[in-house]
DNA sequence: ACAAAATGTCAAGTATATATTACAAAAATA
DNA sequence: TATTTTTGTAATATATACTTGACATTTTGT
């Protein structure tokens, strides 16, 4: 399951996938995969995230996918 | 940096490390690693975590940590 | 239409989340 | 106090998050 919202306020603060992977350390691939729903991303990677697309974990990964 | 929200919310529904780790489906090293703040978990993991808790993200794991 | 940028995706490698086993220490309870 | 339960903490092993590099496809801009 994609993560469409991710997706939203990532094109809202106006970043490719690649600007946020740098913005936040990671590979543009992560990103990308995370975008897509491919992998289950570490908690600090996804508050790293928020941080930079100003949300918070609810509004971007909250009742995502079930374990 | 522990997360005593996480011990709070797991005593408030008394339950020991153990019996949260069997109700996620993880070893009871694992929670105790996370509530000793000793590592970095998996945002499905948490997810899994709060809603065996009756938390959301944001109540459990915003704001806890820098990458 | 063309060029450039952004995205999707694959393969192979590295780092680390998590498991398992085991034991010690602390806390709860009788 | 004695006993049980819970927690802290190692060591070694495995699964998977994440990297790097590369190429194809799609989208955007001129």
């Amino acid at each position: 399951m994609k993560n469409l919202r991710l997706k939203a306020a990532r094109a809202g603060k106006d970043l490719s996938q690649d600007d946020l992977a740098k913005a936040v350390g990671v590979s543009r691939q992560t990103i990308n995969a995370i975008e897509k729903g491919d992998y289950n991303p570490t908690i600090n990677l996804c508050i790293s995230i928020c941080h930079v697309l100003g949300k918070t974990l609810d509004e971007l990964f909250w009742d995502e996918v079930e374990v």
